[in-house]
DNA sequence: TATGTGGCTCGGGTTACATCA
DNA sequence: AATGATGTAACCCGAGCCACA
């Protein structure tokens, strides 16, 4: 059974209850919950179009996503494979400086040659992308410190190694980390293990304006998020996935609380059918012109069995489809589980169900 | 036209690390 | 200082889609 949770604008259908329609809704409209999530209208053609043009290393497969910003940098820079252990070099501006390709750390399987740094690293599983080998402390100062200098959103904190050579068409981006002591000896030693990179509070709060905007990124999106932030395309994609997985979490925890007041409406509304149907047969027991003065009757539904109380005056409703009826005003009306207050949210599909009761007292 | 293949992106799940109490 | 909880960056895997041969 599939059961289709959305919260937000009641006004918009919801298109994701087929899978072909996930995926659909999900390219043009980003999320299929569509809570806060605004309608990515650049995402498809675009992004198809662009694909086949562009090469930047969206790839969730390690090796391939190495190779693929190794391609995407080898595209616009020549790189120079660094044979020598890398002499820790105090940050300086771009301009004068270029930036340490991080590509040629753990992509050198591109044209084949894999020594010095990038041998030890590249023969090790994973490939992953923090891994450079850290700068000296005074330098990981530096790499904290810069997120702050600045424009906001035009941050620099990338490690940059000195070769002398100007790199116009480069990546700028390069290595963007905070290092650990532990991660440094792990990679002095060689050893294959995670370091991780808190983003700024600067760096987090425009991802965070750029997916209110798209949640999902096309490849051009993502290059320039990159660049503007001084990540690598990698960390972008990663970025929006685990964005997108946080939101569908709370989402999801939403949509729970809210089917649990639903549940707990519905129950109650439940006990005082009950409750109002045992009257009703009481009276009607203690009093056999009963019906005549209310007129009001029983029904039972022939499908699910279940008593129904409808207007003797107005014709008896049996079915879905029938949507004239005559409802006193002064009858309690029930308890409607899903506001309109409530997040948009039909848990029981868009059709209506097959039949329903109305309950209708006079 | 149908089919196979490779590339790409995504969601779901997991791991590993940083941070905080 | 040690430790457990929490948040999250990064990873792995399978699925779907598309372009191309």
């Amino acid at each position: 059974m599939e059961l289709g949770l959305s919260l937000g604008d009641a006004s918009k259908p919801v298109g994701f209850l087929t899978k072909n329609g996930a995926s659909e809704q999900h390219k043009k409209n980003g999320l299929g919950f569509c809570m806060e999530l605004g309608l990515n209208t650049n995402g498809g053609n675009q992004e198809l179009a662009e694909k086949s043009h562009e090469n930047d290393g969206d790839d969730d497969d390690d090796d391939d996503q190495t190779s693929e910003d190794t391609r995407a940098s080898m595209e616009n820079t020549p790189i120079q494979l660094d044979l020598l252990p890398r002499a820790p070099v105090p940050r300086q501006t771009p301009s004068h400086l270029q930036p340490l390709p991080w590509s040629s750390d753990n992509g050198s399987s591109e044209n084949g040659s894999i020594s010095g740094n990038v041998g030890l690293r590249a023969a090790a599983r994973g490939l992953e992308m923090n891994r450079l080998p850290p700068p000296p402390p005074a330098a990981a100062e530096e790499v904290s410190s810069a997120n702050s200098v600045g424009s906001p959103f035009q941050m620099d904190f990338g490690i940059y190694i000195n070769t002398g050579n100007e790199n116009p068409g480069g990546n700028d981006v390069i290595e963007t980390e905070r290092v650990s002591s532990r991660a440094s000896d792990d990679d002095e030693n060689g050893l294959n293990t995670r370091k991780k990179l808190r983003l700024s509070k600067e760096q987090s709060a425009f991802l965070e304006e750029s997916f209110k905007e798209h949640s999902t990124l096309n490849p051009k999106q993502k290059l320039a998020l990159a660049k503007q932030l001084n990540l690598r395309p990698r960390q972008v994609e990663v970025w929006f996935q685990n964005r997108r997985a946080r939101t569908k979490l709370k989402q999801t925890e939403v949509d729970c609380e809210y089917l649990k007041r639903c549940c707990e409406t519905l129950t109650e509304e439940n006990r005082r059918l009950h409750k109002e149907l045992q009257e009703l047969r009481t009276l009607k027991t203690s009093n056999p012109f009963y019906t005549q003065l209310p007129a009001t009757t029983l029904t039972m539904c022939p499908s699910c069995e279940r008593v129904a109380t409808t207007s003797a005056a107005a014709p008896t409703i049996t079915t879905a489809n029938a949507k004239t009826s005559t409802i006193d005003s002064s009858t309690p009306k029930p308890i409607n589980p899903f506001p309109l207050s409530r997040p948009r949210f039909y848990p029981f599909s868009q059709t209506p169900p097959p039949h329903h009761h109305q309950s209708a007292t006079s």
